[in-house]
RNA sequence: GGGCGAUUAGCUCAGUUGGUUAGAGCGCUUCUCUGAUAAGGAAGAGGUCCCAGGUUCGAAUCCUGGAUCGCCCA
């Protein structure tokens, strides 16, 4: 029954602290309700009951033994501080745990920290005043190390108590971290796991890279350095030994560059296969070129030869090398679908290991082994100057030149021209990268760099995406199935300090070994590390199996991705911490039923996960995705530090509390659309939802007590409370079903945001319809009105439990108790719930509907809801009316008429128009509906209405043929006579009897007087249940209608001693109002009576 | 340049498989109710559903093209 305390299922009573749960009568609420209460206090006081009663602790606990549901925790740094952002994305890792767990599944809430990266050392070098490796490197790796260690920590006490403070439940205390040594060696495992199917390699990256710093830079720093600079512009001639296809003999290719310093390394030409190219001829000579590029290359004069696709030349070969480098063998044209006509030639020069672009063009066409480094053509040493083999072809030897020496530019210009194969020069204006720190021009530079060969398992990755649930589902095939498809492989290694070290050794003789475990590492070399980091690590050395010769580690640390993507089993140790264990088969630990990050993730943890899972196990680590949006602030614009539109969490939290952050990420909008941030937004959202919800809590509670009496006594509702004969009560609580049904349904479908806004939809019902249209039974202690409104606060506590887990818990504790916490609780299952009515919540849909019309005509006469008339006419039928005949004491005392009176048609009110039904007849008629509808619409409607009434159908002849329309097929309208006060809508319509004779007049004037007392009692500071002694005197009229009401008066009010017309008595009392009633003045005076 | 998403009232957002006159909240104006609610109710003002084509008897919704904004990538 659902008012009796449960046993949650799947797991033990509760065995935890001893927990003080008040005895009571349980339709009265333990403690009072304050209802001004600052929702902050009460959430600082729900977090210290939490902490008292272990309410986290026991909630896993209690679910031993159940069927787990897995999430895992994408380890944040902490040496920054926590922002809104975190808070969206932390209360997101709460809802749906909280809810799985209500629902009975066992969720274990690890948490974790990325304590690695580059972040973390800009930070130190930040705080120690360097800029460089080199400076670091002076600085001492052990010390610089350290520091980072120490740093990474910087923020941790408030990430702590901000995850606290916002109800995100878990474990900190046990939080993996990705710097520990038990955690690098399960990295160091995958790694070992990857290398042993083949999968690790040693390739090239080309990277922004400063040649002076001798550094890579990353992107962020990059854009640090964009500087407006001239350069040389040159097009090149590059002459045919053996033309063939469409080249003839003395034809030349013309290429453009703007990096001369490059053409040393060219090992190819790209064209764009599908563009269209030209033999073209200026000034006698035949040059080759795109020919959307002719006239602004060669000018207006050039005449065009020939056209032919780019396809056309691919595969022939030209003279070269441009410059004498030893290369052997003449180049080839190749194709390159990033070559564009829109500048230069149409025909790129191509240099590996300067561009990334030619990189890739040349791998593509084998012109290097990407598995084997030295196989890349690369004439520049890493301190940006020529090697040995660079120089001109009269011998001249450019060794040692730097590259970016604008000296050396003019020479190599020179030398083309002394070859004839300069063909324009000129400057060339544009914004090019720089060093932020030294201000020197950077290159794009070939690194070695050590990859994971994921394009190996791109096709798994794909098939096992598609397995994933995607929120928003357009992920899927989308942002993450797109870059799962252009899949390269992963770059792993990064020239830095502060990472987990890359456990790879290599001897001089180039063989290769990778450690996969610190057993392995001391067999090796009988060395223990007590800290795997740098440098420590670099010191071990041990011999070659193969070569004798001592192996020493590559200097690289690993991308900080992969540390994240390992967690896993990283967190748990695996498999040194659980030897012979089958992980992936290991339902308590993988895959992760849930998951849920910020979008740009797709390319960070998203994809590292699920690349390690796939080359580890060959299966997804997750199954169920949530990508949030990003947080602007209320004009749309980004949020920054730099700007200054950043929202502090803690004002938020200290202003309007946890509960109001959490709600208005939940359901202000889908999260991953993106929110426009303001904290008056979240005022709304306390003002509209929090607020609202107290009160109907507080309401309940104050009524609570003011019936104690009798609700004590009431004990045979406590059983079960099965469907009560009013059918308001019925309402509310197949209402309370209803939404119930609906929140667990969405989320399921990780649907939080309709599934609170459905509930924030029930608790406005709650209070502006079931607690207005009841307030006379909660006055007069009616036990099914107390249970009923207690059912539905509890069932709101525990759908809400997971949204807003303070107040939840607050009326949880409040109204019931029986549990430590709302969060021990089972979330309300369709055994728990009461009973659907589907045909009452539709029949008060239709009755206040009705009201609504009412009051419109009321306001339409400018008639106070007060003053009470004699009747309503309703012009309704069928199922209409029987929903409102059924309901017609709701509707007659919400809109203060005496009597509904109902006509079924519209012979006294109006006229019926009629109208086809487009939704069903639509289909039917298709081409023909325009004429249907004329059709319908010239019948005549009285007819209509009689033959729907009678005989349940119409028949008509459209086009000449007869068809037979059933009620469903024609709509029925309302058109209201002249000078009546009629509010209509559809079939359906109110009016109302304007007259008001004495007896009505008197009435309304009593119900005033009523008004004004309640008032003077509450500016008399009286308590609800206090009784008075009361005095009226004044005008005769009101008196008069006071005494003929006086039954009336003294009940509402609690008179227990009424004078009327005296005005000595009045003068006796301590409080004393005038009120104006109707223009007319009457003196209310009243003191508190002593109780008999 | 490519991928993805968004665009509906002054603001924040709904809008179910295409269906008659496109909704809510906030804000504004007027009125009103109230012994729970700095709340509620009624009425009013406020809309080229980003634009242009197309499909259809019928498009905010489906298709094509475009614009603007955002994110990611190049």
């Amino acid at each position: 029954m659902f008012l009796s305390p449960r046993q949650p299922h799947g797991g033990r009573p509760y065995n935890g602290p001893p927990v003080t749960v008040p005895a009571r009568h349980q339709l009265l609420p333990a403690r009072e309700v304050d209802p001004r209460r600052a929702l902050p206090a009460m959430e600082q006081q729900v977090l210290e009951r939490w902490r008292e009663r272990e309410v986290f602790e026991e909630s896993v606990r209690l679910r031993a033994g159940a069927e787990p549901w897995v999430f895992y925790e994408g380890p944040p740094t902490a040496n920054g501080r926590p922002g809104s952002h975190h808070v969206l994305s932390r209360v997101f890792k709460d809802i749906y745990p909280r809810y799985k767990t209500m629902r009975g599944y066992q969720v274990q809430r690890k948490g974790g920290w990325d304590c690695h990266g580059l972040p973390v050392e800009i930070g130190v070098e930040k705080e120690l005043g360097i800029g460089s490796k080199a400076e670091i490197e002076d600085y001492g790796i052990d010390k610089f190390n350290a520091k980072c260690r120490e740093s990474v920590w910087a923020y941790l006490e408030e990430w702590n108590r901000l995850t606290e403070r916002i109800g995100f439940w878990i474990d900190l205390e046990h939080a993996y971290r990705t710097l520990d040594p038990e955690y690098i060696e399960s990295v160091w495992w995958a790694l070992a796991q990857i290398n042993e199917r083949g999968l690790l390699y040693e390739g090239h990256k080309v990277v922004p890279y400063c040649p002076r710093c001798g550094t890579a830079l990353s992107s962020h720093e990059v854009a640090l350095g964009y500087r407006d600079v001239v350069d040389p512009s040159v097009y090149v001639r590059l002459p045919l030994h053996f033309p063939a296809g469409p080249l003839q003999d003395g034809d030349a290719l013309l290429i453009w560059t703007t990096t001369p310093w490059t053409l040393p390394g060219n090992v190819a030409v790209a064209v764009a296969p599908g563009a269209t190219y030209t033999r073209a001829r200026v000034n006698g000579e035949v040059l080759v070129l795109a020919e959307d590029r002719v006239a602004a290359v060669l000018g207006e004069d050039a005449q065009v030869l020939e056209r032919f696709p780019g396809s056309a030349l691919v595969g022939q070969h030209y003279a070269g090398p441009i410059f004498d480098t030893g290369q052997a063998g003449e180049p080839p044209i190749i194709a390159g679908d990033f070559v564009t006509t829109d500048d230069g030639t149409g025909l790129v020069h191509i240099a590996p290991a300067f561009g990334e672009d030619d990189y890739e063009a040349a791998k593509a066409n084998g012109l290097f082994d990407p598995h084997d480094p030295k196989t890349l053509f690369n004439p520049v040493k890493p301190d940006g100057t020529y090697d040995e083999r660079v120089r001109n072809y009269a011998g001249r030897s450019y060794e040692g030149r730097f590259v970016k020496d604008p000296s050396l530019t003019k020479e190599l210009i020179s030398d083309l021209e002394e070859r004839n194969q300069l063909f324009l020069k000129n400057n060339y204006e544009h914004s090019y990268p720089h060093c932020w720190r030294c201000g020197t021009p950077l290159i794009y530079y070939a690194k070695a760099s050590w990859y994971i060969k994921t394009t190996a398992v791109r096709e798994r990755m794909l098939a096992e995406n598609d397995t994933v649930g995607w929120h928003p589902e357009h992920v899927k095939l989308g942002r993450f199935g797109d870059w799962l498809k252009n899949n390269v492989d992963w770059a792993l290694s990064r020239e830095r300090y502060w990472g987990t070290p890359l456990p790879v050794w290599r001897c001089a003789a180039g063989h290769v070994h990778v450690v996969g475990s610190f057993a392995e590492l001391h067999s090796l070399s009988g060395v223990t590390l007590k800290d795997p980091h740098r440098p420590f690590v670099d010191e071990v050395r041990f011999p070659c199996a193969q070569c004798e010769q001592p192996m020493r580690r590559v200097p690289e640390v690993i991308d900080v991705w992969f540390d994240s993507g390992a967690m896993p089993f990283a967190q748990h140790h695996h498999p040194f911490a659980d030897p012979g264990a089958d992980f992936a088969n290991d339902r308590e630990r993988f895959p992760a039923d849930f998951v849920c990050e910020a979008q740009d993730q797709t390319r960070g943890w998203f994809y590292s996960l699920l690349a390690i899972s796939t080359l580890l196990w060959d299966t997804t680590p997750y199954r169920n995705v949530v990508c949030l949006g990003l947080i602007l602030d209320a004009d749309g614009q980004k949020m920054s530090k730099s700007k200054g539109n950043t929202v502090e969490p803690w004002a938020v939290l200290d202003a309007h509390g946890a509960d109001a952050f959490r709600w208005y990420f939940f359901t202000s909008k889908q999260p991953w659309d993106g929110y426009r941030f303001s904290e008056e937004a979240i005022a709304e959202g306390v003002r509209q939802f929090l607020k609202q919800l107290w009160s109907t809590y507080f309401f309940y509670g104050l009524y609570a007590k003011a019936n104690a009496d009798a609700l004590t006594q009431a004990t045979d509702l406590l059983g079960g409370v099965g469907p009560r004969d009013d059918d308001l009560d019925v309402w509310a609580l197949s209402r309370t079903a209803a939404v119930a049904e609906l929140v667990g349904e969405r989320l399921d479908a990780y649907d939080a945001t309709t599934a609170g806004r459905a509930i924030a939809e029930l608790v406005d019902e709650l209070s502006n319809w079931y607690v207005r249209r009841s307030r006379r039974r909660f006055w007069d202690g009616d036990p099914a009105a107390f249970a009923t409104l207690r059912t539905c606060l509890l069932t709101v506590s525990k759908l809400l439990a997971p949204f807003c887990p303070f107040i939840a818990d607050e009326i949880y504790d409040n109204l019931d108790g029986t549990l430590a916490s709302v969060h021990l609780c089972d979330f309300p299952a369709a055994a728990d719930l009461p009973t659907r009515d589907p045909e009452l919540e539709d029949a008060m849909a239709i009755a206040r509907e009705t009201v609504r019309l009412g009051l419109g005509a009321r306001g339409q006469a400018k008639i106070k809801v007060r003053q009470p008339l004699s009747e309503a006419v309703i012009v309704a039928s069928g199922r209409e009316r029987a929903a409102i005949e059924r309901l017609a004491d709701i509707v007659r005392e919400e809109l203060n008429v005496r009597q509904v009176r109902f006509v079924a048609g519209a012979d006294e009110l109006g006229e019926y128009e009629v109208k086809a039904n487009y939704r069903t007849l639509g289909p039917r008629f298709g081409k023909h509906m325009p004429q249907a509808a004329d059709a319908i619409a010239a019948l005549d409607p009285a007819h209509v209405a009689k033959m729907v009434r009678e005989e349940g159908q119409l028949g008509i002849a459209i086009d000449g043929r007869d068809h037979t329309l059933t009620p469903a097929d024609v709509l029925l309208t309302m058109r209201p006579p002249e000078g009546y006060s009629v509010e209509r809508e559809g079939a359906h319509a109110v009016a109302l009897d304007l007259t008001i004779d004495a007896d009505l007049l008197r009435e309304g004037h009593a119900r005033e007087i009523v008004h004004a007392v309640q008032s003077a009692r509450k500016s008399a500071g009286l308590q609800i249940e206090d009784r008075i002694e009361l005095s009226l005197s004044g005008d005769p009229a009101l008196v008069e209608a006071a005494e003929a009401h006086s039954d009336y008066l003294i009940g509402e009010t609690l008179t227990v001693d009424l004078r009327l017309g005296d005005d000595g008595a009045a003068a006796d009392m301590e409080h004393r109002e005038q009120a104006a009633i109707d223009g007319l003045s009457l003196l209310i005076a009243l003191r508190r009576a002593e109780p008999a």
